[in-house]
DNA sequence: ACTTGCTATATTGTCGACAACTTGGTGTTA
DNA sequence: TAACACCAAGTTGTCGACAATATAGCAAGT
C-alpha cells in the first residue's frame, strides 16, 4: 500500500487527504455518485475507498443512507489521545526490548539532528520531525497490530485534528527533552520507564492542546 | 450492525464466523468466485465482506493476488495479548471514572452470579461469563475508539485463537479473584489501580495460555 | 393548522460482464 | 541443463445498469 496500485488505492488516499486537510469539511455527507464523477472512477471504486475510510474511523456509514465525514469535537480529541497514550506507551515498552542496537543508534542520530535544528534557532522542530520520532518507536515495537492501528487508523485522525483545529504542530520547547529521556530509557533497555515516559509525553501533549482550545 | 441489514452485512458475519470457528482453515486462500457461489451472492458482496475482514485483521490481502486467512502463530498470539493488555488496561482506567454507579452495581451483580456458579461446583465460569465481564468494562470506558477496536477487531481474533488452538476457556480458579479485585478498584474509583490490575489479569492469562501451548 | 399517507426522486445496494493483472507452464536458445 | 521469453488460464479489479431503500414534498382528511 506504500505504493498505491489499484484505482481504489489511489482514490482512497486522495479522498483521505482531502478530508484530513479539510478540503472536504468535517461532518459533510459523501455522495457516491458525486465523488465518482469528481475522481473519474466508477462507484465501485468509490465505495471501496469509503469502506476503507470507515475502518480508519474517518467516516461513518449508515446502511441505505450513506457516509458522513466524522465530526470533530473536543471530546473526540480527548478519546483519541487516550488511545494514543495507551498504544504508544505499549509501543515504547516493546521498543525498549525489541529494537536492535542499530535502530536505537539511528533514533539517537535523529534526535541529535533535531537538537541541532532547535539550537540553530530555526526552531524548526515541527510536525514532520515529531511524527518521524514517534514512527520509529512504533515500528520498533515490532508488533503488527500496534503498527497498523496507529499508522492506518489513529495517526490520520490526529493529523486531521491538528490541521483543522489549527494547532501549530507539537510543543517545540519541552518536547525535545521528553524525547531525549525516552530514547535514553530505550537505550538502557528499561521497558517500564520507556512506557511511563511515553505516556507522560502524550499526556502533556494532550494537555497542551486542550489548553490551546480553551 | 447489531442487526445485519444488507447482504454484505450477513455475508461478512457468516464468513467471519466460518473463519473464527475454523470451518475455513487458517492460512487458506479465499477465492471470490468460489465464495460467491457458496453464499449465493454476487462477487461485489463478497469483496465488501472480505474488505471488512481485512480491517479486522482476520484476512490479509494483496493487490491483484487475493486474500488469505491469517496464519495463527504463538508470536501472533503474544502480540495480540500485548495490545489487549494495553487497551483493556486503559479501558479499566477510564471505566473507573466514567462508569455510572448503576453500571458498577450491575457489574458487581454479574460477578456475584459468577461466584455462585463457581461455588455451586459447576465451575461453569466459562468463556461467555469472562467475555461478558470484559465487555462491560470496555463499554464502561465510554471511549468509542477503544470499544470498536476491541469489539470489532481484537476480540474475534482472540476467539479464533481460543477455538483453533483448543484452549478450554479462561482460567477458572484464579480469574475470579482477579475480576473481584478489579471491580473493587472501580468501585473505589481508583483508576490507577484498576488499570494495573487489569493489565496483570491479562498478562496472567497470556502466561497461562503460553504455558498450555508449550 | 397539523397530521397522515402516498408518490416521486434521489441515493445506496447488488448484479453480471468485461478489462487488467498474476501465475504456472511451454518452448526456445545459449 | 539453465535461463529467458512468451503464452494461456484463472483470478482480481473496474465498470455501467438495475433493484431496493430512504427522504422530501404534496395531497387529503380531521
Amino acid at each position: 500500500m506504500n505504493q498505491p496500485i489499484t484505482a481504489a488505492d489511489k482514490t482512497f488516499i486522495a479522498l483521505r487527504d482531502d478530508i484530513v486537510e479539510g478540503r472536504i469539511e468535517a461532518g459533510s455527507k459523501l455522495s457516491e455518485t458525486e465523488l465518482s464523477t469528481k475522481f473519474a472512477v466508477s462507484r465501485a471504486v468509490i465505495r471501496e475507498a469509503i469502506n476503507r475510510l470507515e475502518s480508519c474511523h474517518i467516516v461513518e456509514r449508515k446502511a441505505n443512507v450513506g457516509a458522513r465525514v466524522v465530526a470533530l469535537s473536543p471530546q473526540g480529541l480527548i478519546e483519541l489521545y487516550q488511545v494514543r497514550e495507551s498504544l504508544e506507551g505499549m509501543a515504547a515498552r516493546l521498543a525498549a526490548t525489541n529494537m536492535t542496537d542499530e535502530e536505537i543508534a539511528d533514533l539517537s542520530a535523529l534526535l541529535q539532528s533535531h537538537f541541532d535544528e532547535v539550537k540553530g534557532g530555526e526552531s524548526y522542530y515541527q510536525e514532520a520531525g515529531d511524527v518521524d520520532f514517534h514512527y520509529r518507536i512504533i515500528l520498533g515495537s515490532k508488533n503488527k497490530h500496534l503498527i497498523s492501528m496507529l499508522f492506518d487508523g489513529i495517526y490520520h485522525l490526529v493529523r486531521m485534528y491538528r490541521v483543522q483545529l489549527g494547532m501549530a504542530g507539537p510543543r517545540v520547547t519541552t518536547a525535545y527533552d521528553e524525547h531525549k529521556h525516552i530514547v535514553q530509557a530505550i537505550l538502557n533497555r528499561d521497558a517500564e520507564l520507556a512506557e511511563m515516559l511515553m505516556r507522560r509525553h502524550i499526556l502533556y501533549s494532550k494537555n497542551s492542546i486542550e489548553h490551546k482550545l480553551s
